[in-house]
DNA sequence: CGTCCCCTTGAATGAAGTCAATACGCGTGG
DNA sequence: CCACGCGTATTGACTTCATTCAAGGGGACG
């Protein structure tokens, strides 16, 4: 069987006991949906009742303005969660959408429940998991806001290589990169033409190498230095680590 | 004795007993901490023992890049609470700070406990507000993201007059604004000098009477449309009144 | 072989930033 | 009561980073 992301990332913050592996396991089998490049797994507006998880491939949030112009809000990837706000929230006020092909797994409310009620171990992950979303959209607001365009397009690579690492889905120094530049300026609030332009540079400055669908990262600290990125707002440091005691 | 900012929002998701309301007013006299303003309620790196409620004054979250930098991730207006994460997570990932003079109740683990055990239509409340927070960042991604510098402006003057409305903190049509320039540049991504440009084309088209520290905006609708300003995110819609039968 | 999507490049334009000087408002202390 | 000083607001001139417009190139796929 194929590492679950989900599991992966869960454990940068604390260690699971074989009983919560197996019930994460078992929530990512359940009710598979495939979408295409393109589509909405959610819909702004929409009140859903399922909670969706990816299994694989690139999904994002974004909003769209009335006049047309699109942000996306946040990068979904293998072993995240889209929309758990759904127990308290009704309507979405933002969409979601794949950008590559996607294999969703749908969770129940009950579903949900049997993966949580029992497993406190996992149930303060996904909170962990939850607040770290919450970290990296404020980092966002700092990057759009701050940033110049080389900045802002390192940082958002930083960041996903990261990420990635964290879910096992990155080698050492590459990654599979299967966004479009147009999203990726539709993430950093940058014209097409000016993403473009800036991953230039950081190719031409050797910081990346981007070819097809796969980004290399040579170096990744000083990638890092030249984005001003300070990972901590992932929290990575094992923050659960105190709880391991109670295994 | 002044009605209770954070009560008065959290009815906008739900009604609250006479009991709840109770714990919510004690819990706001608990351990009250006063702040100049520029002073830092906790600055990034912190590990907080006890959660921080907003009483009276304006504060912000903020992150500073290493070279000085600085983008304002959040305004926290009375009823706000600004470290609810320090349950999961160790350190903070960017700075509290005070805008204006502020007033602080400092609650105790125990002090959130009692709030919370024993009133679950409060812990809904406030799971509510945390996840409207939530919303709320993603919303300010798009602003800094895609609108431009009069949207920007406009737009974060609907968010705090609405968010003050539903706190009780505004007059039909105007409210008290002890902000300045900078730090509305630092919301928004700008420079100071060309906020002051932009707030001077908002006073000249009649959106907005901004003098001194008070804010009136005679026509909001009109406003909300130059801004692309849509309310839903704030999900002001009494989403919790299926829970009212249960009274 | 043509079409569609994505990437790339150049030139012109524009929105917002920077620099610098000035004005205002307000509290303090002489 | 007025002068001083400091933080905030305002204004003008110039610069720059990023957008827009427009055209061309390359690869995948039917």
């Amino acid at each position: 069987m194929t590492p679950n992301p989900l599991v992966r990332k869960l454990e940068q913050f604390t260690h699971l006991s074989a009983e919560d592996r197996g019930a994460l396991d078992r929530a990512m089998t359940a009710q598979v949906r495939r979408l295409a490049p393109g589509e909405d797994v959610i819909t702004e507006g929409e009140e859903p009742r399922e909670v969706n998880l990816i299994l694989s491939g690139w999904g994002c949030r974004y909003k769209q303005l009335e006049d047309g112009r699109r942000q996306i809000i946040a990068f979904l990837l293998p072993g995240d969660l889209c929309d758990l706000n759904i127990f308290i929230l009704r309507a979405m006020d933002h969409s979601v959408g794949a950008l590559t092909g996607l294999g969703i797994a749908q969770l129940s409310r009950d579903a949900f429940d049997e993966l949580t009620i029992g497993h406190p171990r996992v149930t303060q992950a996904l909170w962990w998991d939850a607040l770290v979303n919450g970290a990296i959209q404020r980092e966002w607001t700092v990057n759009v806001g701050q940033r110049n365009a080389l900045e802002r397009v390192g940082h958002l690579l930083c960041e996903l290589f990261v990420r990635l690492q964290s879910t096992g889905l990155a080698a050492a120094d590459s990654c599979e990169f299967p966004i479009t530049q147009a999203d990726l300026a539709a993430a950093t609030g940058l014209s097409v033409v000016h993403v473009n332009r800036t991953l230039q540079e950081l190719r031409h400055s050797g910081l990346i190498v981007l070819r097809g669908k796969l980004l290399a990262i040579p170096d990744l600290a000083a990638l890092m230095r030249v984005s001003l990125f300070n990972p901590n707002y992932l929290h990575l440091d094992r923050v659960g680590r105190h709880l391991d005691a109670a295994e």
